[in-house]
DNA sequence: ATTATAGTACACCTTATGGTTAACTATAAT
DNA sequence: ATTATAGTTAACCATAAGGTGTACTATAAT
């Protein structure tokens, strides 16, 4: 899989690090849109949902292709994919912990019996 | 699972979205040290590790338990979790993507055959 | 009692972030 | 040719983030 450093991943930390944003990722996941029909459910101003395309863009999370004068925004996984790697390697913290939660209740049943 | 509302993930994402505080996390998964230890790897000043230290406290990464002078910091997982729940919901985005380019290639294969 | 060690708190600085309004460019429609 | 629509750019503002040095608290060691 690519080998993101550092840098890219603290770009795509912080681009998933807003609510806007993450709302904006969700809606592309329905379908390819405008930048129009894209900020339809957020009361920002257009300039603030540019920064935001920006932020996405930057992170790999989004890409546009220019039709005319709409940008059709759509939505690249990618960087998510990277996220899934990175936390993957956490994975075994939170099954053992979750093992050992378990452990304790099966011990209780037994005492129980 | 436990269900964290937008204002934490933002909070978690922001807390992974800096590489010496990724780097802390990682350090913390082969045992829970003290901050002195923790922090060796890391040319800043004590105050900043302090503050990195409290947003991965608030962030919910990462808890201690005051032993004398000694703060005994410990990897909390559960936020990665959530993480990786978060994430999980995209995952069919870049399967989906790597099937048409997997597709792509059997049929390449498929012509030179 | 004094000194060393672990860590935080405070005041400050610089840059980044998220928002605004106003003005602009470029395409589409009348 | 004029007007409307899609979207960005620029200048500005307030607050947050990440860093610093100095001063402090609290425990441990001599």
């Amino acid at each position: 899989m690519v080998n993101y450093n550092d840098q890219q991943l603290n770009q795509i930390f912080s681009a998933l690090s807003d609510s806007t944003r993450r709302a904006m990722l969700l809606r592309l996941t329905d379908e390819a849109m405008s930048v129009a029909d894209l900020s339809k459910p957020f009361k920002i101003s257009k300039p603030a949902i540019t920064k935001h395309l920006k932020v996405l863009e930057k992170s790999g999370l989004l890409s546009r292709t220019i039709e005319g004068r709409v940008h059709r925004c759509k939505l690249e996984p990618e960087p998510l994919a990277v996220v899934s790697e990175w936390v993957s390697f956490y994975e075994k913290f939170w099954n053992t912990r979750l093992d050992a939660l378990n452990t304790y209740f099966t011990e209780e049943g037994k005492k129980k019996k």
